[in-house]
Order: C-alpha cells, then sequence, then structure tokens
DNA sequence: GAAAAGATTACCT
DNA sequence: GGTAATCTTTTCC
C-alpha cells in the first residue's frame, strides 16, 4: 500500500510539474495571458486540502492604462505589481479582495471568476467571490504562483475554448477598452450580458 | 490630518 | 435597477 502510493504520488507529482503554469507562460503580453488562462485551473493550498477553480473570466490591466493600480507608478499598495511575471497581487476592495496574476512589470490579469471545482460552480462567480471560495486573502498578495507552494496555475486541458471579449466590469476610467475576456456561455461567468 | 474613491457584493424595492 | 456596507490607500488641504 505505502509503496502503492509512493510511486503514484510520485507520478502525480511529475505531472503537475509538467502540467503547472511557469513562468515564460506569464512573461508575455497581457491580451494573450488573460485570453490563454480561460480554462486553466487555479489552486490554492488552504491547510490541509486543495481548492480549486477553472477560470472562466479574465480582465487585463496594461501598463498604458488610466485603469490600472500601476498606472501612476509604484506605490505601496500596488508594489506586488512590479514584481516576477506569476506573482499575485491582491488588494482589498470594500469588504472583498480580488487576485490578480502579474505579467510584464506593472501588467497584471485580474481573476474575475472561475468555477469552483467540487463545490456549488457559481461560488467563484465575480472577483471577491472568487477569491472568498478559494480562500484567497490579502496575505496571499505578492505570493509567486509559479514557485510559491500556496498557489498554483494549471495548464487548461482540452480544446480551445471558445472565448468573447467585451468592455471591463465596474471601472470608470477606459472603461471602453475590451479587455475583459470569458468563456462562452458558462454559468460562473459574472455579467453575462456586458457587451 | 481629513476626505474621497474604489477592478464589489448583497439586499432592497 | 438602486444603494448601503466597510475600510484601506491615496490625495488634497
Amino acid at each position: 500500500m505505502t509503496g502503492t502510493r509512493s510511486r503514484t504520488a510520485a507520478r502525480s507529482s511529475s505531472a503537475r510539474a509538467a502540467t503547472r503554469l511557469g513562468r515564460a507562460f506569464f512573461d508575455r503580453p497581457t491580451v494573450r495571458v488573460a485570453r490563454e488562462l480561460l480554462g486553466a485551473r487555479l489552486r490554492v493550498r488552504v491547510g490541509r486540502t486543495v481548492r480549486e477553480a477553472r477560470i472562466v473570466e479574465t480582465e487585463a490591466y496594461l501598463r498604458d492604462d488610466p485603469a490600472s493600480h500601476a498606472f501612476r507608478g509604484p506605490t505601496r499598495r500596488n508594489r506586488s505589481m512590479f514584481g516576477s511575471p506569476g506573482t499575485m497581487y491582491v488588494f482589498r476592495i470594500h469588504r472583498v479582495v480580488c487576485a490578480n496574476l502579474v505579467t510584464r512589470v506593472g501588467e497584471a490579469v485580474l481573476l474575475r471568476a472561475g468555477a469552483i471545482v467540487g463545490s456549488d460552480p457559481a461560488s467563484g462567480s465575480g472577483p471577491g467571490r472568487l477569491c472568498r471560495a478559494l480562500g484567497i486573502t490579502i496575505a496571499d498578495d505578492g505570493a509567486d504562483a509559479v514557485r510559491g507552494s500556496r498557489v498554483a496555475v494549471r495548464r487548461r486541458a482540452g480544446p480551445r475554448p471558445r472565448i468573447r471579449v467585451s468592455r471591463r466590469i465596474g471601472i470608470r476610467r477606459a472603461a471602453d477598452r475590451p479587455l475583459r475576456f470569458y468563456l462562452a456561455g458558462d454559468r460562473a461567468v459574472s455579467h453575462p450580458h456586458v457587451a
């Protein structure tokens, strides 16, 4: 039994390493990363358990983008956005937190919604709800999703999904830019009707 | 120092 | 569809 479990663990560890998205994935143009994160799995270790969501909705925040928290350069709050590709930028808004994955310096992808695996899929509909469902907190700000032990992103499995594009949700500045991406028809998408 | 603004959500009518 | 909740960071005097 022990031997079997050990062998199984070794194999799944190797498979996990093979499917985990690396630095190079995030070190690419932000819009491309935002699109390719759709369908990927976001895994968060919470104590002894692992929570997982299939990402269904993202938004890109660019360097030359008045809506981005990094627009005016590094501050104490946004310093994670200037970290390595794959760094988590988590910020607080009202009573919730929202999570981003950093791409290139000063740019990031906001994780707007995910279908929670093994639970109510719609409980991750919305950036604050996604973080709450996965157990992401402000303490995860600055964490490394590439090499870190708490958060990891796994490559999308399966065929290329059908992606829809719209303006971003809930912002005032640069509101017309088509920088929101989501899976067509997915129940966990937070604002299905925004064009 | 004080005040305003928010990449939101839940609950109201 | 509108609005209150809630609190940190940023910005302005």
